[in-house]
DNA sequence: ACCGCGAATGTTATATTATAACATAACGTT
DNA sequence: AACGTTATGTTATAATATAACATTCGCGGT
């Protein structure tokens, strides 16, 4: 489990930054997607799209799935989400002004994803990409196995 | 795209050490199983399930989804297959002996995915995960891009 | 050959994830 | 206010995947 004193400041800060990236660089970030994006903190761990529709169903009258997906889109599209295709979940990004080089450790038991950076494997990617005279464009890296809490625990 | 000179001899090649391969550890490689594997490497691509449920519909009567999730399960937990999750598609492994350290490189203009091995990059990977306390037991490693063909084409 | 067991398949139904297509509203610029 | 652009609402449906239970198949033991 992600440790943190108070999550709520989690929230905060990701929405605090989300607001400055969007006024930066003249993007609309309207209350729905500012909404979407507070529900994808709700944890830390990787949400899924229809319990983010459920979760403003209960809030809100009528939210219906393109809704959710469009302001996700524009939340990935902009690095404040990714997604998790191995889970087909959303995870709010803990550091969206450099998030190129990432990869996920996805614990199987508790169901945590854990972003990661390591630049020396951005470049080994990107060197094996260009020997095969390939023009990468986005990277999926994602790795389940156990993480170090669980291990400890079991 | 893929070049072969004939089609039919990369997938008998597949068929040929899928059943030497299941033969070995003592696995039931059914008709079905065969059959569907046969129908993945139809093409070099990524094949969608339902594409393979049609065509098996095609031929024999009312396939059901349950049956071509099934073989393709067991094709994907004995490394006879891969499932690339960024395209939720299928694609027969070319080198099913060794497929630890894949990796695919996928170009969104002509949609061919070639698998890659690099021990390198398995090694950073491995070296990555045990650095965060990370057991890691799969791989997720996808790189969407444009291929040299696609490049030199435009 | 028959039995019995576990593995594989059949069958029905439904869950889950995601998007197409078109209508309306909000927003900023002139 | 009029306009074009961007965002949202709305309806419907497409695409992907699995649960649950019934039946059949293949194989080892007798």
């Amino acid at each position: 489990m992600h440790n943190c004193d108070q999550h709520s400041d989690c929230v905060e800060e990701a929405l605090r930054r989300a607001d400055n990236i969007c006024a930066e660089r003249g993007l609309r970030f309207t209350q729905q997607r500012r909404k979407v994006l507070e529900l994808v903190w709700e944890s830390h761990g990787p949400v899924k799209a229809y319990d983010i529709l459920d979760r403003l169903d209960s809030r809100i009258a009528a939210i219906k799935p393109p809704t959710v997906y469009r302001a996700l889109d524009f939340l990935a599209e902009n690095g404040l989400v990714h997604r998790l295709d191995s889970l087909k979940a959303f995870i709010g990004c803990s550091h969206p002004l450099k998030h190129r080089e990432c990869y996920f450790l996805i614990c199987t038991d508790c169901g945590e994803a854990k972003e990661c950076c390591n630049s020396e494997l951005a470049d080994v990617i990107n060197e094996t990409s260009h020997n095969n005279g390939f023009r990468a464009e986005h990277t999926t890296l994602e790795i389940t196995g156990e993480c170090r809490d669980c291990r400890d625990t079991h």
